[in-house]
DNA sequence: AAGAATCCCAACCGCAAGTTG
DNA sequence: GCAACTTGCGGTTGGGATTCT
């Protein structure tokens, strides 16, 4: 399988294409079709070497493309079918007409990686994010937060949001552990996608905190259509959370959060701002102010430097454990 | 206003599957 | 069956555009 050598030779054109490189390339394709791609640089006389000639055409002067952003309707089917295909960007694009795998690769990881990221999704699996360190900027503001705690004497109603917040951090900890647990016990044959318990079921988490998860596809749903083909118009119906269309973006989302102990907690007159909790407002696992910390950290790069981590122990106490046990 | 940082996307690179002789 | 060649694909990058400080 030898490599092709024409991007090799020297004394070819390479980077951005000029409009009388494209009209060139454009004529002689409406004439005479691509034929050999390798053949064609030379036939139309074009100073490039055939693969340049064969993406510049494909991904932009195919006259079927459609330019322009990309509706809500396809963000969503490339989100189903890229939960179930991975990184199969050519495939994917069969679905979207007009649309090329490089257009859908590139808007995959500019725009819904990232959105994925933000909501705490691992965009590899679109399951909620099983990892320790994802969970990091919640345990390190939840250590924050409970610093801040002991050091200021609060009101009734920040005590409240206070005992709220915890355990809610502490339960969005606690479903990572299950589910990483989970994870191992289970099939270790196990594709991309996760198998999890349906923690709902087994009485560890109730609603509303675990809303986002309970719209995700079931493992056995997942499980099913492994392996199968997709078929157009057949694929299943994979619930993204509805609030990914609706979630504003992460600095949007985070205006009202702040777990951080810094002097701008308190208000002008010295009162304490009140935290907006509530407890159908759960944060995200990476929607923090100090938001990427999650996806910079994997298990692998982060020394975790200048960052104190609290112990276990001062996270999840007896009476915390023996609640959910 | 200007420099720095970040975003975005067209295009490139290299691998692997498919095709041909 | 094999080697040479072609095509398609996915990952990555360079640099212009935009936003932030």
């Amino acid at each position: 399988m030898g490599r092709s050598p024409c991007c090799d030779e020297n004394g070819l054109k390479k980077g951005p294409w000029t409009p009388e490189e494209d009209q060139k390339l454009m004529e002689y394709i409406q004439k005479h079709g691509h034929g050999s791609w390798r053949a064609l640089p030379k036939l139309a006389g074009l100073n490039r070497c055939g693969k340049s000639c064969r993406l510049r055409w494909t991904n932009y002067l195919r006259p079927d493309i459609k330019r322009g952003k990309f509706t809500q309707e396809e963000e969503q089917t490339i989100l189903r079918f890229h939960s179930v295909l991975g990184n199969k960007w050519s495939a994917i694009a069969k679905h979207l007409p007009g649309r090329t795998d490089n257009e859908i690769k590139n808007f995959w990881n500019t725009h819904l990686k990232k959105k994925l990221i933000q909501m705490g999704f691992d965009p590899m699996t679109h399951r909620p994010r099983t990892d320790f360190f994802s969970a990091l900027p919640q345990l390190i503001a939840l250590a924050n937060l409970r610093q801040l705690v002991e050091q200021r004497p609060w009101d009734d109603h920040a005590a409240r949001l206070k005992v709220e917040a915890v355990q809610a951090a502490k339960l969005q900890c606690l479903q990572n552990l299950i589910q990483s647990a989970a994870s191992i016990a289970t099939s270790p044959s196990s594709s991309s996608i996760n198998t999890i318990p349906d923690l709902e079921q087994i009485g560890l988490l109730s609603p509303p905190q675990m809303s986002s998860l309970s719209s995700l596809p079931s493992p056995s749903f997942l499980e099913s259509i492994s392996g199968q083909d997709i078929v157009a118009g057949q694929l299943p119906d994979i619930q993204i959370p509805s609030s990914f269309f609706e979630q504003p973006t992460c600095n949007d989302a985070n205006q009202n959060l702040d777990f951080t102990p810094k002097s701008s907690v308190e208000g002008e007159n010295g009162t304490p701002k009140t935290l907006l909790l509530s407890e159908n407002s759960l944060p995200p696992l990476t929607d923090f102010p100090i938001s990427n910390l999650g996806d910079a950290c994997s298990a692998s790069s982060c020394d975790g430097s200048g960052i104190q981590f609290p112990s276990w122990p001062e996270l999840f106490d007896e009476q915390f454990l023996s609640e959910f046990v």
